[in-house]
DNA sequence: CGGTTCCGTTAGTGTTAGCTTACCGTTCGT
DNA sequence: ACGAACGGTAAGCTAACACTAACGGAACCG
């Protein structure tokens, strides 16, 4: 289990455990619900259920015959800490970059190599 | 451009992708900079450069021969308020919880709302 | 007990995506 | 004008990964 906000980015990477993660956040699942609210089978479900448990995102409890899975707050805390942090040094860099005289952002003029930003 | 949290979670996906985002966070650089940081080639570089361009979290700005870029706040931003909104839905989530299984706290006989399948 | 539901796991497959090599245009120095 | 630095792009290969199908196990119910 990792629970450091740098991994938890790489497992929230795939749209189904974005998915997923979201409907996680709204309230605990079991397996079936989540394939019944989701386009992919339930073995899919499965497997990214187990990825996003041992990155540390959720935990599962069991319940009868079926695992109720929910959101672990400290995954979601980490993420918020690792985000954060990237902000405070974009904040000061920002900062910097001001009393280096540069007073608006320029959209590279010169980038008539690249001017045809229109690709998935 | 995206400019939502969304999809930029896809692009930060990618463990070279989040070393360039840090990286950037901490003061601009050009693409030369980035390669002599990175274990990765150059043209590597440049083409996760112009993922993360088209996705809106970086900008770019020529400066003679060379490309600086920089990340753009609206990104991060975005960012930010993508997981804010998951987090608080997780929140209201861990508090029904709670007074799920904490009798006499704060007790809501209105939570049939939600369909939570409850048998034992 | 047999049947059913729910779930995890494995094997197998097809597609995606990142990396490198090679090439070409642009800008600066001499 | 020539050559070097800087960087974007194309083609190709390889590895990772998301998905389905199929099997097996565990808990409820009759």
């Amino acid at each position: 289990m990792e629970t450091n906000g740098e991994g938890a980015l790489g497992l929230l990477g795939d749209p189904s455990r974005r998915a997923i993660f979201e409907l996680l956040a709204r309230h605990p699942c079991s397996v079936q619900e989540l394939t019944d609210l989701l386009p992919i089978s339930r073995p899919a479900v499965s497997q990214h259920l187990k990825v996003l448990k041992d990155g540390g995102l959720v935990v599962s409890r069991a319940e009868g015959t079926r695992r109720i899975y929910q959101l672990r707050p400290d995954g979601v805390t980490a993420l918020r800490t690792w985000l954060d942090g990237v902000w405070q040094d974009a904040l000061t860099g920002f900062q910097k970059q001001a009393e280096a005289s540069t007073p608006g952002l320029e959209p590279d003029p010169n980038d008539h190599l690249n001017d045809e930003p229109e690709e998935r």
